[in-house]
RNA sequence: GGAGGGAUACCCAAGUGGCCAAAGGGAGCAGACUGUAAAUCUGCCGCGAAAGCUUCGGAGGUUCGAAUCCUCCUCCCUCCA
């Protein structure tokens, strides 16, 4: 194999999609440091196991040599995004874009090099734009084109609202790519408008066009809607060890091989090697556990991935408590004594007080591993063990 | 610009003066069963430890009492221009 040809073989792994592929052999044969572009929504401070998909990705571009332009989406995420979801998210303020602009830096480069790292701002340039750019730009498309995009043209059939400025989106996110001069961008495949509008741009804008590559959306936890933050669905990279394994573990099985040809960086030989162990009659959870390591040996390394299983407690052995659980102080805002209930909801161990009730009602609560009742009250200044149910644990102090 | 229809909790959706913190379904959470999975069954499911507090697009009004009646406003949809 020829070192374009290898090349190829392994960033061709786990795409969705290649625009167009020729494209990419020739740029690759060219020798040059290309660029790799990816642009990241300032809205999410906390990356998630679904976007490590693209950002792995792009980390085998960069051991190839080739530079990453992260592109943190500060213009538009100041205005709000509209896309896709009805719900208009809230426009968020240059603090609040700044900081977490600052988290995404710091969870990336657990994954990217950072020599080979060059974060950029979009509103560096899009906010330089005049109107008579923006107008430029906006008659590079029409509305017919722009009804081709999936998520509008449902929409549009489906008699649901499309503002004029959603259809500048898929236009700035194109230009950005000009004024980077991008060879590659990564995206999800919902990105595959986007990323096009790119190449058409850089064409009219006189620049060789970007070779797009879609990588395919991680299913949330519950094997159903894509992984995201909100939707609550989602392994955090910044995770303890236990909870990554606990999540893990405790995915349907429907998933776990998906999971492994997203998440793991095993050859898939090897992975279609433990497809055929559960085949042959081995517990799925086991071959679960293989990739709840993996995956906390690349976030919080080999050692911890070593003790997860123990630290993430095991929940069907009653009394056998996590290592790694959550120290929480619950101010008792000068009482002497709070209702256990109470400081469940304090405590974040329930999402309300209807679920401290249903889980004390069944029993499932225990103080320093005695079954407490709804009427247990705690002292101020103690601190205790509390377990909610079978997953919730917490080093609880009282002041 | 005109005519009509609509807005109920995370989503869908009942409810047209008190019995409504609001039927039903889905989602979610907890429990049994299991393999820390799925399916199934059971419970919870506005907020609050509680007392209590706040909800039915928004603001006023009628009434002892409003998701329900009246007025104005906002938004969405359909048809016409």
């Amino acid at each position: 194999m020829t070192e374009v040809a290898e090349a190829l073989a392994v960033l061709k792994r786990g795409v969705h999609e290649i625009l167009v592929e020729e494209e990419l052999e020739r740029k690759l044969a060219s020798g040059r440091r290309l660029r790799i572009k990816a642009g990241f929504d300032p809205t999410a401070p906390d990356l998630h196991m679904g976007h490590t998909v693209l950002i792995n990705k792009l980390r085998q571009f960069q051991d190839l040599g080739h530079e990453v332009l992260f592109l943190i989406g500060d213009f538009t995420g100041r205005i709000g995004d509209p896309t896709g979801k009805s719900v208009t998210r809230k426009p968020l303020t240059d603090e609040e874009v700044r900081a977490n602009a600052q988290t995404y830096q710091e969870q990336v480069f657990r994954i990217l090099h950072p020599e080979q790292t060059r974060v950029v701002f979009n509103a560096e340039w899009m906010s330089r734009l005049s109107a008579a750019d923006m107008i430029e730009l906006a008659a590079q498309s029409t509305v017919a084109r722009m009804l081709e995009r999936d998520d509008f043209e449902k929409r549009y059939r489906g008699g649901q609202a499309i503002a004029i400025h959603e259809f500048l989106y898929p236009l700035i996110q194109g230009y950005d790519s000009v004024a980077l001069e991008a060879d590659i961008e990564l995206g999800g495949t919902d990105q595959k408008f986007n990323l096009l509008m790119g190449r058409e741009l850089q064409k009219h804008y006189g620049q060789e066009p970007q070779v797009v590559m879609t990588m395919p959306l991680l299913e949330g936890l519950d094997g159903v809607q894509k992984m995201s933050k909100s939707l609550g669905n989602y392994v955090g990279i910044t995770d303890r060890p236990g909870e990554i394994f606990n999540k893990i573990v405790s995915m349907p099985d429907s998933l776990m091989w998906r999971y492994f040809e997203l998440l793991s960086l095993k050859p898939m030989a090897e992975v279609r090697e433990l497809m055929g162990q559960v085949e042959a009659g081995a517990n799925p959870r086991d071959i679960k556990m293989v990739l709840a390591r993996e995956l906390v040996a690349r976030f919080h390394g080999e050692e911890a991935a070593a003790g997860a299983h123990r630290a993430s407690g095991n929940q069907m052995a009653e009394g056998e408590l996590p290592e790694d659980m959550p120290e929480v102080t619950v101010d008792l805002e000068g009482e002497a004594r709070m209702p256990i209930a109470a400081v469940l909801n304090r405590a974040g161990l329930v999402t309300n007080s209807a679920q401290a009730k249903d889980m004390l009602n069944n029993a499932r609560v225990w103080v320093d591993g005695e079954v407490v009742a709804r009427d247990h009250m705690l002292e101020a200044g103690a601190c205790h063990v509390i377990q909610a149910g079978k997953k919730r644990f917490a080093r609880v102090t009282l002041q």
